[in-house]
DNA sequence: CTCTAAATTAGACTAAATATAAATAAAAGC
DNA sequence: GCTTTTATTTATATTTAGTCTAATTTAGAG
């Protein structure tokens, strides 16, 4: 048992996961004590190893997703996680900030701020790069933000606004939620009203950079 | 100057290059001339170095697009070029490689994989994945598949598509392309038919997978 | 307690979409 | 050359979805 940082590297993508590897070397108090490319190999590293940070890429649907940290967090509190994702959806990304995550960069980031996050991480300290501590304090102060309040749909409309995403019409929705049609085209106006947009087909490219909504099954 | 494969690395994530890098370093006969983040820095080092390979992910909005290897063929007819993206457009796949890439990888692709069409685009072959080999040869022997063609749409269908999915309604199109709306009904119907769907939303998604809209501008 | 926002609903009305049918032109097959 | 299919176009009558206006109920903020 050294007293190296014990980091596992969980990406779906090899060249990732290599060219990270690469940059944890030039690190003397960093060990790379093992690697993942899916949840399942992932979790029972983690429940193995037990390390103390683990670095990951969640947006990788058919090998991990959002709900990742929470999973790891269950198998072994003490492990602190540093997401390094491609994840451009807002939405999705405080949700994951909410969970339990210690350090967020995307990657898009340049070698400074990947290195500054490892460090920041295995010493137990947060790091958030540029782009995501933008888009916190953007949901911290909104009216800074010309764009202004990230979602200012209220919880029924959001439900709404999933259902109609996902292709169903107002008569199908109303059967759904026990509702009358009307009530679903007042709020479909209100959510059109809300983001300023004009047609039914905004609101699906809406739900898609949401997050409340997937590409693809 | 060196009887070695001179080879420019393209690609705005850093990690990526990291690790690209590091599996190129491994090839003897590969000397790493240059890397580049950027359209513009990558075609000033073609134009300088004119290397016999350059890989390249094309689908990175804001620092590459799909028309980078028509440019980079432009400067330097010579060099051959290998594509290791994330794209999961079809439409957008077969338009690249259309477009004079001889080899072509995705980031999903296994360590094998990328050092065989790393070897094969460098000794001037072709390389291509399992899961691109299978769309060609969906394309070209479309009765094989289930899902069969891979778009069984006419161009006028597409057009129209293309329309609908930016939230324009029949009445607008009609207008546009001096039509009667009736004419959009009947093809909206035929392309629901074609696609096996059964809602206008879902063709929505359909226009977003095939790349004949875009997610913001 | 009052005021606002959220959630709900209805009736009258308008506009969009479908079903059905069909004409024309071009491409493919025999 | 003729037939068949596909693409493109259109129309009428009918059905359905959606909008506008208006109103009620509930819950939370101040």
């Amino acid at each position: 048992m050294s007293d190296k940082v014990r980091v596992v590297v969980a990406d779906a993508q090899v060249l990732c996961r290599v060219g990270l590897c690469q940059v944890l070397k030039a690190e003397e108090q960093i060990e790379i004590v093992g690697e993942a490319n899916n949840t399942e190999s992932l979790l029972s590293l983690v429940s193995e190893v037990k390390p103390q940070v683990v670095i990951i890429d969640y947006n990788q649907p058919g090998y991990f997703d959002a709900r990742i940290a929470g999973q790891i967090k269950d198998i072994s509190p003490i492990t602190d996680i540093l997401v390094i994702s491609s994840d451009d959806r807002k939405e999705r990304i405080y949700q994951v900030l909410e969970d339990g995550v210690n350090s967020f960069l995307t990657k898009q980031c340049d070698e400074g701020e990947i290195i500054d996050a490892i460090r920041a991480t295995a010493k137990g300290d947060k790091f958030y790069c540029h782009k995501i501590l933008d888009l916190i304090i953007e949901r911290s102060f909104p009216s800074k933000s010309e764009n202004c309040a990230a979602t200012p749909l209220s919880p029924r409309e959001k439900e709404i606004l999933t259902l109609v995403a996902k292709g169903k019409i107002a008569k199908e929705i109303a059967a759904e939620l026990h509702i009358s049609p009307h009530t679903i085209y007042t709020h479909r106006k209100n959510i059109l009203r809300k983001l300023k947009l004009t047609s039914p087909t905004e609101m699906i490219v809406y739900a898609l950079e949401q997050g409340l909504i997937e590409l693809e099954s």
